[in-house]
RNA sequence: GCCGCCGUAGCUCAGCUGGUAGAGCACUUCACUCGUAAUGAAGGGGUCCGGGGUUCGAGUCCCCGCGGCGGCUCCA
């Protein structure tokens, strides 16, 4: 057979060559780095014979996440190997690689409990099977064989996934991987042997769902990583570390912003500096909606249920309300703005010439959410979402969709933050026809790709009354957060009997579109707090210059400097602590203001201020007047 | 909500196998009046998350709550 190179040679092999007999092919010394190869798209096994004229590539450990999915699918079977000996009748589940290491899931027997207190025995067994170099066998049995040797082993979750691929694929062969001691039902690819991996490194014990079903077995999984280098590892560790000097919630408190506490689960409290960037957020957000068209409306917190009963909530969502009783009547605090804002709607008659009506609330929500879920601004109970609702006519929804996306856009970039865009398609469980989705489905794709923009299809993740376009961005660890997100909907002017008078002067069906951009403002300013590092943009931090005078005798020169500073519209403060001026730079800079402004005698003398930049240091002194002027055009708000 | 872990001064943390609580920073006072990342000294401050229990004795052990962290399910 003859299989082509990525350098454009072809190799020519004996019929039933295997990937390792290409790579001893090709030198002695890829034959002893192989780790596996790739060919069709796939990454298999040395050990698994080649396909005649396909191109293939032989990984190794240069060849990136490639050969990281390997070791690290291969740490996951060493890590089972090594659990099942140190702890007998624990059931294996599943153990893939993930994007920065590995999990393995497992049932330990009744009474047993891991905690990371028990990694240092657990990665003692594993270091012995690296060290004993043990190789990665393939083995395919029928699918009898296999159901009984897990039945045998009284490996439950095992027999369950085998029964899956049955049901499902109707397979007829499994394949084995057997490495030392263990054996796993496993698709592969292996690297040959455990020896491959170079450094490896538990990390955390969580709970996990079998099967990510709520209802059934909670599972411990384990989590580590795995890397060739020693080094590489430690790198990687490292990152993780600083990391968590970014994350909000240690930034927040730090910075004056905000904190928690116990006596309000889920609910910030915002401190001065973090009411000031709340609120600046706020009103760039009215200063844009103003300029596209969007006008502001105010509705109530508290509603009866029959409002949540119109909209539905009621029946899908009632444990996320908080509920109350008064003079016998049920009240729900508000979890969203829409049935609110469909009721205003409702409450006088429109002509297609109102229309679109663009209706905007910073509203205050809130939601019951499980305990388990909060997570510092990220997930809350009490938020504010930069709401709006477009009320339309269908053939304007591709329009106001697609400017939905450029005011994304005009907002994220003002951050310097980049989206990921989703479109969410129909669930399982979902209202309306075949023909209802593909048509609305078509109306957000069009949009998509009428502002060139690039997006990820999830499927399935749609609500259940309409497609979706949701805005997404990663948070300092790199886990995915939703932020804004353009909505579709048909359901809600049903229920209410959203009209218009159309120019034929028959009454029509409104079509609504929920939109909110930065998604909640607690959410967007910790996501911007972890990309910045707390380094906010100058226009939008709290103090944005304090002037720092050098003794107390130059307070008073410092405190005019603040006036003039703040009747420019400077967010400036004074520092008139009795300190040392060293003091007074170092507490700034650690407060990461932008602008520091010293005043001694020769300032006071010259009504001027010696300027200092956050992060730079000295740029010199000027007359204070052009100070305030340099200071105003660097720290006016954008829009 | 589920699984595991954690909860000591405002913050970051120490406190070995149970013997009655400590550091740094912050805060207060005094002295210093200072030129671009920490002036010095003294002092105040803790129902050791809450409630039960075991014990002569509990921050330390056990149980139940509450809260947080890492995940899972769910979600802006």
């Amino acid at each position: 057979m003859r299989v082509p190179l990525p350098d454009g040679n072809v190799l020519d092999l004996p019929d039933g060559a295997t990937g390792a007999d290409a790579a001893a092919a090709i030198g002695p010394g890829l034959a002893k780095a192989a780790l596996a190869y790739r060919q069709n798209g796939a990454v298999l096994d040395l050990a698994r014979p080649l396909a005649d004229a396909e191109p293939i590539e032989i990984v190794t450990d240069r060849s990136g996440q490639d050969a990281l999915d390997l070791i690290r699918h291969d740490t996951a079977h060493v890590l089972a190997a090594a659990v099942m000996e140190l702890y007998p009748g624990v059931k294996i589940s599943i153990g893939p690689p993930i994007e920065n290491g590995f999990y393995y899931d497992f049932d330990f027997p009744e009474g047993v409990a891991i905690s990371d207190a028990d990694f240092p025995a657990i990665e003692a067994k594993m270091a012995e099977h690296v060290k004993a170099d043990e190789p990665f066998v393939r083995e395919d049995v029928t699918v009898d064989q296999a159901l009984e040797r897990f039945r045998g082993e009284g490996q439950d979750y095992k027999v369950e996934l085998i029964e899956d691929l049955v049901a499902s694929q109707n397979v007829e062969t499994v394949s084995l991987y057997t490495n030392g001691p263990f054996t796993d039902l496993c698709r592969g690819p292996h690297a040959p042997s455990t020896k491959r991996i170079g450094a490896f490194k538990l990390q955390s014990v969580a709970g996990a769902y079998w099967r990510g079903d709520a209802g059934r077995q909670m599972l411990t999984r384990i989590y580590g990583t795995a890397f060739f280098k020693q080094k590489d590892l430690d790198e990687h560790l490292e990152r993780l570390e600083q990391a968590r000097a970014r994350d909000h919630r240690r930034l927040g408190p730090q910075l004056g912003l905000f904190t928690f506490s116990e006596l309000s689960p889920g609910a910030a409290f915002w401190l001065p500096k973090g009411t000031t960037l709340f609120n600046e957020l706020v009103a760039l957000n009215r200063r844009m909606q103003a300029q596209r068209g969007y006008v502001e409306v105010k509705t109530p917190q508290i509603y009866a249920s029959q409002l949540f009963e119109t909209s539905g909530h009621w029946g899908k969502y009632k444990e996320n309300i908080f509920v109350s009783e008064y003079e016998d009547r049920e009240f729900g605090l508000k979890p969203m703005n829409c049935p609110g804002h469909c009721h205003l709607y409702s409450m006088q008659r429109w002509s297609y010439r109102d229309l679109p009506f663009r209706c905007a609330e910073p509203g205050l929500l809130h939601r019951r959410e499980p305990s388990g879920t909060l997570h510092g601004l990220l997930r809350v109970r009490h938020f504010v979402q930069d709401d709006a609702h477009i009320f339309c006519r269908e053939d304007q929804v591709p329009d106001e969709v697609a400017a939905c996306l450029a005011f994304a856009f005009d907002i994220y970039g003002l951050f310097d933050l980049e989206l990921h865009l989703e479109l969410s398609t129909r669930p399982d469980n979902r209202l309306g026809s075949d023909e209802f989705w593909d048509r609305t489905e078509g109306m957000l794709a069009e949009a998509l790709k009428a502002g060139g923009h690039e997006y990820r299809i999830a499927e399935g993740e749609g609500a259940f009354y309409a497609p979706k376009i949701d805005l997404h961005m990663t948070d300092s660890l790199g886990r995915s957060w939703q932020l804004g997100t353009v909505q579709l909907d048909y359901n809600l002017p049903e229920r209410f009997g959203l009209t218009y008078t159309g120019e034929d002067n028959a009454e029509h069906r409104t079509v609504m579109i929920h939109r909110a951009l930065f998604g909640s403002f607690e959410r967007f300013i910790g996501i911007l707090l972890e990309h910045t590092g707390g380094e906010l943009p100058e226009w939008l931090t709290p103090v944005q210059a304090i002037a720092l005078p050098i003794a107390d005798r130059h307070n008073e020169a410092a405190a005019e400097a603040v006036q003039t500073l703040r009747a420019a519209g400077v967010r400036a403060d004074l520092d008139e602590r009795t300190e040392s001026v060293g003091r007074k730079i170092r507490d700034a800079e650690l407060q990461k203001i932008p602008f520091m402004l010293v005043i001694g005698d020769r300032e006071a003398e010259s009504a001027s201020v010696a300027v200092r930049r956050h992060g730079e240091g000295d740029v010199g002194t000027m007359p204070l007047g052009d100070a305030v002027e340099w200071l105003r055009e660097r720290t006016e708000a954008p829009a």
